[in-house]
RNA sequence: GGCGACGUAGCCAAGUGGCAAGGCAGGGGCCUGCAAAGCCUUGAUUCCCGGGUUCGAAUCCCGGCGUCGCCUCCA
C-alpha cells in the first residue's frame, strides 16, 4: 500500500512497524463547541485509512484523543457557571453522535486529557531533565525550540524565519524566546477549579503534551501513522515531535496523515462568516459521507448544498442499482430456482471491478477513483441485463452482492443494509398490485402518489414491484 | 516577508510523459399501461495563459495570470 508521507513529503510504501499490527493515532475533537462538517471530514478520511487497513487484513488499533481541557473550554464554563466535566461531557456526546450518523467506526479508545495528567507530568519532568524545558518566574513550564535540532521537519518552517512572523503573546512575557511553547502553565485565579496539584506544580498542561502523552501511552514510540487536519502540522505536530523525540531519543511516529480543509462556498468555515455548518444542517448524512470519498483527502474540498445534492443523486442511483441485485435473487429464491454457474461476463465485471477498485485504494487512498469502478460495475451490469433481463440468475447477483457487501467495508454507505417498509406502507403496495392486475390504473397511480408522499419510490420492474426510500 | 497548494466540460472530480476516468445536471431516443429506474445517444480536438524539453506533455522545465492555505487558536 502506498501513502503519501507529509514528514517526507513524498508517497511511500507503508510498512508497518510490526506486521500485521498498525497503530494509529489521530488528534481528535476538542470539545468545547459542536463538531462542524470540516471537523467531520477529517475523523471520516481516518475511518478511510483505518477500514482500507482493516479491508487489507492489517490489524488496527486506532486511538482518537478528545481534548477536554484548554484555554477556550476554561473560559467557557467560568461564563456559564458550570462544571469541566458538564461542560465538556455535552460536547463529547455530540461528537459521538455525529461520527455515528456518518458511520465511521469506532476507535478502539477515546482516551480523555484530564485523565492522562500523569503521563503528561512524567515526560516534562524527563524534558526538565535533559534541560530542554525551562520554567518562567510565574512556574510555568516551556519547551526550548532552540535545543531540538529538528525543529521544522515536519512543516518544513525554518526555525529562523519562523522567528521573524511570531507575535509575541502578552501573556507569555517571559518565555525565553518567542517560538517555544508551554509545556505545563501554572495556575492562575481565572482558572477557577480547573487545576492539577501534582510534583511539578500545580497548573494544567499545554496543549501539545496531551497527546505525546496519550500517543505514546496507547501505542508506544515510535508507532506507525500520526494523522490529522492538515492545519495541526503547524505548530501543533512539529510540537509534539520535539517534545516526544527530545524525551525518548526516538522517533514519533513514521507517517504523518493529512487531511486537506473542507471550505463551504469557496470559503474557510468560520464564525464571522457565519457559515459552520454541522450534522444537522445536513439532510443525509450518507451523501455527505460519499461527497467525502468523491474527493481525494489530500484536496480541498469544497461543499456546496448542490454538491450534496449531487451526491445524494448519485447515492440513489447506486442504491437502485444494488436494489435490481437483490430483488432478482428474491426472485429467484421465490421460484426456488438457484441454479446456474456464474455468467463469463459477469464473473469478468466482478474480477474487473475489485482489481480496480483495490489498486485505487492501495494507490495512497484514491477513494474518488475507487469509487468510479463501481459506477461503472453497475453501467455494465444494466447493459449486459438490458440485452434480456432473464439471462442473470441466482449466482450472478448472488455473487455481485457479496462483492459490494466486501467493498462496503470500506466506503460505509450501507449499500447492502435495508430496512423493512413500514407496514402502512406495505398495505398500501397490495392494493395498488391488486388494482394493477385489474388493470384499474387510476386507482395504481394514486396510490404510487400516495407513498412517493411518504418518501418513498415506487417502480415495476420485471421481477415485480420495488420500493425505495427516496 | 517566509513556506506551500491548487487552476481539467455547466457544476463536482480522477488522471502527473503515450488516444482526457467517474459522478451530478441538460438535450434527443428506446423501454414502460403511465411512471420510475435503466440503456442508447449528445457534450473538453483539449486540460488558466505564453514559451521550452521530448517522437510524444493536462502531466516535466521556465515565465506570467488567478484562487487559496499555513507562518497566531484551528480538523
Amino acid at each position: 500500500m502506498k501513502i503519501y508521507n507529509t514528514l517526507t513529503a513524498k508517497i511511500e510504501d507503508f510498512v508497518p512497524i510490526k506486521h500485521p499490527f498498525v497503530g494509529i493515532y489521530a488528534c481528535g475533537p476538542t470539545v468545547y463547541d459542536y463538531p462542524h462538517i470540516g471537523n467531520l471530514r477529517t475523523f471520516c478520511c481516518v475511518d478511510f485509512l483505518r477500514r482500507i487497513l482493516d479491508y487489507f487484513s492489517y490489524d488496527v488499533k486506532l486511538v482518537i484523543n478528545i481534548t477536554d481541557v484548554d484555554d477556550k473550554i476554561i473560559k467557557a464554563i467560568n461564563q456559564n457557571g458550570v462544571s469541566l466535566k458538564e461542560y465538556t461531557s455535552k460536547y463529547e456526546e455530540y461528537f459521538f453522535s455525529s461520527i455515528s450518523k456518518l458511520n465511521i467506526k469506532p476507535a478502539c479508545f477515546y482516551p480523555r486529557a484530564t485523565e492522562h495528567i500523569n503521563e503528561m507530568v512524567e515526560i516534562i519532568k524527563l524534558l526538565e531533565q535533559k534541560g530542554v524545558a525551562y520554567r518562567t518566574e510565574d512556574n510555568s513550564i516551556y519547551f526550548s525550540v532552540s535545543r531540538f535540532n529538528d525543529y521544522g521537519k515536519l512543516s518544513k518552517i525554518d526555525k529562523s524565519n519562523l522567528k521573524k512572523g511570531v507575535r509575541v503573546d502578552v501573556d507569555q512575557y517571559d518565555k525565553e524566546d518567542p517560538v517555544d511553547f508551554a509545556l505545563w502553565k501554572s495556575y492562575t485565579q481565572s482558572d477557577g477549579d480547573v487545576f492539577w496539584d501534582v510534583e511539578i506544580g500545580k497548573g494544567r498542561p499545554g496543549w501539545h503534551i496531551e497527546c505525546s502523552a496519550m500517543n505514546r501511552k496507547y501505542l508506544g514510540q515510535p508507532f506507525d501513522i500520526h494523522a490529522g487536519g492538515i492545519d495541526l502540522i503547524f505548530p501543533h505536530h512539529e510540537n509534539e515531535i520535539a517534545q516526544s523525540e527530545c524525551a525518548y531519543g526516538k522517533t514519533l511516529a513514521n507517517y504523518w496523515f493529512h487531511v486537506n480543509h473542507l471550505i463551504v462556498e469557496g470559503q474557510k468555515m468560520s464564525k464571522s462568516l457565519n457559515n459552520i455548518l454541522t450534522i444537522n444542517d445536513i439532510s443525509n448524512p450518507f451523501a455527505l459521507r460519499l461527497l467525502y470519498l468523491q474527493t481525494h483527502y489530500r484536496n480541498k474540498l469544497n461543499f456546496t448544498f448542490d454538491g450534496l445534492r449531487a451526491a445524494e443523486n448519485a447515492l440513489n442511483s447506486l442504491d437502485a442499482f444494488v436494489k435490481t441485485l437483490f430483488d432478482i435473487k428474491m426472485y429467484y429464491e421465490l421460484e426456488d430456482n438457484f441454479d446456474g454457474n456464474i455468467n463469463d461476463e459477469i464473473d469478468r465485471m466482478g474480477k474487473r471491478f475489485i482489481h480496480g477498485f483495490e489498486s485505487s485504494l492501495l494507490d495512497d487512498l484514491n477513494t474518488p477513483k475507487a469509487l468510479s469502478y463501481l459506477f461503472d460495475l453497475s453501467g455494465e451490469f444494466f447493459v449486459f441485463m438490458n440485452k434480456n433481463p432473464k439471462i442473470v440468475k441466482f449466482s450472478d447477483v448472488n455473487y455481485l452482492i457479496a462483492l459490494i457487501e466486501k467493498v462496503d467495508s470500506v466506503l460505509g454507505l450501507n449499500l447492502t443494509v435495508f430496512t423493512q417498509l413500514p407496514s402502512d406502507i406495505q398495505e398500501l403496495l397490495k392494493i395498488r398490485k391488486k388494482a394493477k392486475l385489474e388493470k384499474d390504473y387510476t386507482t395504481a397511480d394514486n396510490i404510487r402518489v400516495r407513498i412517493q408522499e411518504m418518501g418513498y419510490v415506487v417502480e415495476d420492474t420485471p421481477w415485480g414491484t420495488r420500493c425505495r426510500r427516496k
